[in-house]
RNA sequence: GCUGGCGUAGCUCAGUUGGUAGAGCAGCUGAUUUGUAAUCAGCAGGUCGGGGGUUCAAGUCCCUCCGCCAGCUCCA
């Protein structure tokens, strides 16, 4: 049969060709740098025959596509080159990933039960393109789940097994290159020959299936090219990246510390980033003071009452600085958990303590400020403003640079407003945060809608009309502001959905920075009431929003998209 | 919190098989006034993260805390 391929180009095959076929004709020289094949679209299940009518599209490694395929790919090289290293080595899982690859193994099977360590990376990836350069092919069938069962009950590997007894049927498929067989749906590239470059950069600890209480497997996380010269620009590329890493440039252009006596995720601000700091907020109190925000200043501590009715305490005391207790210490925390996933119920003797806890958040004291007078519906919207100090005892290994700290400001406000008013709201709080941004030079940013997660409903409080009025409300918003939004299910706090400002640092990981989130959870807690043009009382809606998110974060995040070269007005050091 | 790595002057680092700490930059003093970070000379600066132990002797070995880094878990 005669393929007409996507540049114009022919290529006979014989008839009954399937996509492998194809792919692996395609890698043996046809088109320069084509790596893999779709047929419809789809990178897997290439078995079938090619028909008439099919699409053909060739991938090469600027396709997402074929770069996945070529990492899934080295990924599969990646185990075949520790199996041959550590024999009795197990496997867990092996993606590709948004920067490379990585594989999950368990070594202590191994003789010795050798820790793999980053001096052992070099000989892995001199085993990886050895195998490479063999050109095996990847080669894909489907296997019976009783036989796939039994080959890795034979091999002796529990993960995989695991892995397979949550598969149908019909549905599992082995992928086999040299001596290796993975469980595998796909995609991969026609043969190993193309991945002549690797570099294996980091090793960690990762929980099998990311849970906490399973065990701990070993993860290698590694990328790979076509051309050593790619990798070169990529290894440069990351080199380039740690140079703007805002811990360094913090330093350097001496804008925050960190001091040991002080304590660890405490930032302590410079003169110089005290300033450009006091510029931000300057900034977004213009823009507040003109959209109608009140400015509000609250203590940094508040009775354990307040946060009992806000829930706060003591469901969230793994990540609070533990109480300031009144009279006698209180009794150790029992565990245990409760539905909403809390740490545990109060006890009674917990109930009898009287004390102080260093505010987690502002909006519990907000709430007193909405309530110190009645409300009427025609003082709606009510928006108090505060750059709010919270603290949080946030695990010692989470901490890292001001990305992640036990204390920081919030821009925070809250707005008190009528059901009828929570789109318009939103919309405002969504352009303040884009003004924001734009001001800052953020050109690219992701905006995430969290939403109820259709498999669970009961977490949630408030009824289902108004979860669907407030995730309409939100969708409304960001689509009237000509935001682009991802929605994610079941990513919703318990009391509402939200809507997420994210962005990436230096290294590619993302952080959440604005956010403005529904809340009908304190206005209940705290009995909150206005009086509508009935004279009855009402509930109104909270929201929280914070442009910025916190201070720290957000000019941690500025730092490195800025490269320290900051704008002009924001600069602490004048000529 | 977990796994792994790391912790030597303000910064970046060197310290060989254990024998009582070094360099460059920055700083200070003096000289130089010289065209784009990087002139010369001199000085100062470290209880080698803290504590305990082994040893005649520990930055170097062991234990234990603390902190930092990567990832995982978490993020109201």
């Amino acid at each position: 049969m005669q393929i007409t391929l996507p540049d114009g180009s022919h290529k006979s095959l014989p008839d009954g060709a399937s996509g492998m076929d194809l792919a692996r004709s395609i890698s043996e020289g046809l088109a320069r740098n084509a790596l893999a094949v779709s047929v419809n679209g789809e990178t897997r299940d290439l078995a079938r025959p090619l028909q008439d009518g099919d699409a053909v599209a060739i991938l090469t490694f600027d396709d997402p596509q074929g770069k996945m395929a070529f990492w899934h790919s080295s990924a599969h090289l990646l185990a075949e080159a520790l199996e041959a290293i550590y024999p009795g080595i197990t496997l867990g899982i092996g993606p590709a990933i948004e920067n490379g690859f990585y594989y999950d193994v368990d070594t202590r099977n191994v003789a010795g039960a050798p820790q793999v360590t980053a001096d052992d990376l070099p000989a892995i990836e001199a085993k990886m393109l050895e195998f490479a350069r063999r050109d095996e092919a990847f080669a894909c069938r489907p296997v019976p789940k009783a036989e796939a069962l039994a080959y890795f009950t034979e091999k002796g590997d529990p993960y995989k097994l695991e892995l397979i007894d949550g598969l149908e049927d019909g549905s599992i498929t082995f992928y086999t290159q040299g001596g290796f067989t993975d469980l595998c749906r796909g995609p991969h590239i026609p043969t190993t020959k193309p991945i002549k470059a690797v570099k294996l950069l980091t090793i960690a600890g990762a929980y099998w299936r990311g849970d906490e209480s399973r065990p701990q497997l070993t993860r290698i996380y590694g990328v790979s090219f076509p051309k050593a010269s790619m990798l070169t620009e990529h290894l440069e590329r990351l080199e380039l990246a740690r140079q703007r890493d805002h811990r360094k440039l913090g330093r350097e252009l001496e804008l925050f510390m960190f001091s040991d006596k002080v304590g660890p995720g405490l930032p302590i601000w410079l003169p110089r980033g005290a300033r450009l700091r006091q510029t931000l907020v300057e900034f977004l109190q213009r823009e507040q003071t003109r959209l109608g925000y009140e400015p509000v200043v609250t203590p940094h501590i508040g009775r354990l009452d307040l946060f009992r009715t806000s829930g706060h305490y003591p469901y969230y005391s793994d990540s609070q600085f533990p109480p300031m207790l009144e009279g006698q210490k209180g009794p150790a925390l029992p565990e245990g958990e409760d539905p909403e996933g809390r740490t545990h119920a109060e006890t009674p003797a917990e109930a009898e303590e009287h004390g102080y806890l260093l505010k987690p958040m502002n909006c519990p004291h907000h709430t007193q400020i909405y309530a110190h007078k009645p409300r009427s519906y025609r003082d709606l919207p009510v928006r108090l403003a505060e750059f709010g100090t919270v603290y949080r005892y946030e695990q010692s290994g989470e901490l890292g640079g001001l990305t992640r700290v036990r204390g920081f400001t919030q821009d925070d406000a809250h707005v008190f407003c009528r059901p009828d008013q929570v789109k318009d709201e939103f919309k405002g709080a969504i352009a303040l945060t884009m003004t924001v941004l734009k001001a800052l030079d953020f050109e690219h940013f992701t905006a995430q809608v969290s939403l109820r997660d259709p498999a669970n409903t009961t977490k949630y409080i408030g009824g289902d009309a108004q979860w669907d009025a407030a995730e309409q409300a939100i969708r409304e918003a960001a689509a009237e502001m000509g935001l682009e939004t991802v929605e994610v299910e079941g990513e919703a706090a318990f009391y509402g959905p939200k809507l997420d400002f994210m962005v990436k640092d230096a290294l590619g990981r993302s952080w959440q920075l604005g956010t403005v989130q529904y809340d009908n959870n304190l206005p209940e807690r705290f009995d909150l009431t206005y009086t509508d043009e009935n004279d009855e009382k009402q509930r109104p809606i909270m929201i929280h929003r914070a442009p910025f998110g916190s201070l720290e974060r957000f000019i941690g995040v500025m730092i490195e998209h800025t490269g320290g070269n900051f704008p002009l007005w924001l600069a602490p050091l004048q000529v």
